[in-house]
DNA sequence: ACAGTAACTTACTATTTGGTAGATTGGAAA
DNA sequence: TTTCCAATCTACCAAATAGTAAGTTACTGT
């Protein structure tokens, strides 16, 4: 899980770096109150005080870990490139990435529900809210005012409760996969999460038509 | 918050209920791995040995702790009674259920994301799934039935899929609202969610009528 | 009244845990 | 080569933690 490198001898730049995805799996897998500094170091390949040194203390640690792994979907997101799509396909496309990386980066719904189970002490404590917010929700903006433009979408759908809504649909079946697994025996795989993402796809953009009774707040 | 009454000495039955209703708290707020035996004995005012003689050890107080929680959700949805509504109101209840109950016991989706985070490896353990499955498959696989044969639902659609449709609405703006608050500053209260869970019952009818284009597997 | 036993507590242990003091080592600059 | 500091480690501590042994107390049936 943790691929390191070979430890390359003093450099505390690539150490830093160790701690900081052993301590992202760490608290991903375990909690906050349930990871272990010593688990860290060790799959760090570190000794304790380092973690100290580099990082202050646990929570300071889990602060960076936190925020490492939001810092990690933001990248992810500014790399989509929708401008050149229909209304229709950009929707697609988005709900696609989304549901895509909540599959391919498990430790950041765990993250989330770690952060949410602490009511959000921690997030609240991170300065650059910049590294934190959605490149998605002014591009969510955009996709919406051409698809009214071009008659397709219906108006007044704000950008950042849609965006709640497809975090919605992806989040919860791969989040929750084991319990669902067990209590309703749905075979949930990458191939099941898929064909929910499609179905996902098609629920926004039914619920974006422009219809006489659709109308919201 | 753990609404104790007075001791009532020497009775079992109501100490166990106590011991479980502290854990339950304790679970939920702080996670498996951060829940304290000592907080939940002196939440429920007993001593600690008390827990370990009903409850075995903590792994065994978890289960049942979990077990309780898919208990109540499931003894809530038996009381609905949606026979007598049409099938677009019968659908709009059932949403209206399911937010409300994420919303007014916070501790399920607590639970829920905790056991996640261990892989579901203590719901699998749990013997009786007859009281962890809910009634609300069958109850919306009958209105399903119900809307195709009255050509206001479009067939084909799996009860499951649907309530898994349902819950991910829900569930996500309630179990990430303190997250959600600071990233996307989002005022996320009861009267926001109550909205979003009649955005979301619109969502579902229109992801269920008969259309030209909607089909799935 | 008086056993007998279920309910409950005090006081303890072994281990784990977050955190630190102080020594050591490698590498770059002089 | 020597100096010096950043990078790193060994060895440790005090507090917290899951779990228990052994005793005490209140109810129940006779």
């Amino acid at each position: 899980m943790s691929g390191n490198q070979k430890p390359a001898r003093r450099d505390a730049a690539a150490t830093q770096r160790r701690i900081l995805d052993a301590a992202l799996s760490e608290f991903a897998t375990q909690g906050h109150g349930g990871a272990r500094v010593d688990r860290i170091a060790e799959a760090a390949g570190v000794s304790k005080p380092m973690i100290y040194s580099y990082f202050g203390d646990k929570e300071e640690l889990y602060k960076a870990a936190l925020k490492e792994s939001y810092v990690q979907i933001r990248q992810g997101e500014r790399a989509i490139d929708t401008d050149h799509m229909s209304p229709e396909d950009a929707i697609r496309e988005l709900v696609t990435f989304t549901m895509h990386h909540f599959i391919s980066k498990p430790w950041f719904t765990s993250m989330l529900n770690t952060e949410n189970l602490r009511k959000g002490v921690t997030v609240q404590e991170i300065d650059d809210l910049n590294d934190i917010q959605s490149p998605l929700i002014s591009q969510l903006g955009e996709i919406l005012d051409r698809g009214v433009a071009e008659g397709r979408f219906r108006p007044g759908v704000d950008p950042t409760e849609l965006y709640i809504t497809i975090a919605s649909l992806c989040f919860f079946p791969v989040s929750n996969k084991y319990t669902l697994r067990v209590v309703f025996n749905v075979p949930i795989d990458d191939a099941w999460l898929k064909r929910r993402a499609e179905d996902a796809g098609r629920m926004v953009l039914c619920f974006l038509r422009p219809e006489p009774d659709a109308g919201s707040g």
